[in-house]
DNA sequence: CTAGTTTCTAACTGCTCGTTCCGTTATTGT
DNA sequence: ACAATAACGGAACGAGCAGTTAGAAACTAG
């Protein structure tokens, strides 16, 4: 039936899930997409319907592949402490790295065009939701296991690592001073183990 | 001499920064700065250069207003924990409110174009160094005055605080939630006024 | 083989971009 | 008054943009 596809469509999308992660959306043009991805414009449009579609996918792929790969480590039931200090000291050892000037992808989304697109917005949001509730599952076992004091608020605790980490990707897309990623994870860690430690329990009254 | 100048730089600088902020240099075009500025392309290309030369001139006025507005108390000498609290709290308190889809500009532009643009880039770094000193200044009055343990690390939580706010910022831009950035924010008080308590004394060993 | 269907190639469409140029207008020193 | 000077308004530039189109090419059902 008809001639056949000289592309796929998966290995379409993560080629052009990189163009959107280093250049963003405004400043990756057609031109590039069919460069980088090997096809015609017609099969693009075919495809996609528009670079707006090819975006969206991109993103759809990107929490797919990329936020499971790392963030899907601590939804799994068994996830702790462990497992969130892992994270932080990770991306804080990718200081300067190669790609480290990627960032995440959804968090330069957030900022380029989150405010200005809908379908942005509604990624950013679901993906928002997703870190912090990951690290509020990772942080509710770790209560339940007595890594954490039993008057520690989960829910807080999880939203403040969701900012950091957003901190460190700005950081890392930036390319600024390494000592700075990695101190910056170094005190949300050393905060985790303040909380563990039974001395941690006296109770603080918590800001409103 | 000729003809006068029927605008002001000052102004113009003013105009084009709100400009670059909400929609980033990639989405301002020269249209929409000829327009909202009231003068010509000529006067704007005598006056700067480039579209760029006036995207730096921005960046620096957003460092002398903005930034110095917000983060000037902490680095006045007698600010400490208290300043602190007051900015994490303040920040906190704009989810979604009107204009906070700004977010901050430099952080913007960490994001949009830090990674490709040396000026952009130079800019970022300046500011990320400015706000993790100013914070590390505030830490260390309050780590003099007895409002911190004295085995608080001043640099390493500047860092981490650092991270905190360029996350709220993400959060602002993002019109997310507003609960992730209250308790974010909330946290952080959290983790500060826990390490005023006594208790918190007992040293944790340190991340490397 | 052939008719029908689908993809591919590559030129092309308006359109908008950042930037420049030119004739006009307003002001100043003499 | 009158050049000289400098900014004004607006048109125009080439380049590059997202998206379209027409015809050639490749496959399959019958």
């Amino acid at each position: 039936m008809g001639r056949p596809k000289t592309y796929q469509r998966d290995a379409m999308v993560a080629e052009a899930m990189q163009l959107f992660w280093l250049h963003g959306f405004e400043a990756t043009t057609t031109q590039m997409l069919v460069e980088r991805l090997g096809i015609n414009r017609f099969s693009l449009y075919a495809e996609f319907g528009s670079k707006q579609g090819l975006y969206e996918a991109s993103l759809d792929r990107y929490d797919q592949d990329v936020v499971a790969h790392h963030f899907g480590p601590l939804e799994r039931p068994g996830a702790g402490l462990c497992e969130i200090e892992g994270l932080l000291a990770f991306f804080a050892s990718k200081g300067r790295a190669p790609g480290s000037h990627y960032g995440c992808l959804l968090c330069n989304v957030a900022v380029e065009r989150a405010p200005h697109d809908l379908a942005s917005h509604a990624r950013v949001e679901r993906y928002v939701s997703r870190i912090s509730c990951a690290l509020q599952s990772a942080l509710q076992t770790a209560l339940e296991r007595g890594e954490l004091a039993a008057n520690v608020e989960v829910a807080t605790l999880a939203a403040g690592l969701t900012a950091t980490f957003l901190g460190l990707f700005v950081l890392l897309r930036a390319q600024t001073d390494p000592a700075i990623l990695h101190d910056a994870a170094a005190a949300a860690i050393a905060q985790l183990r303040s909380l563990g430690a039974t001395a941690a329990a006296e109770a603080q009254p918590p800001y409103p």
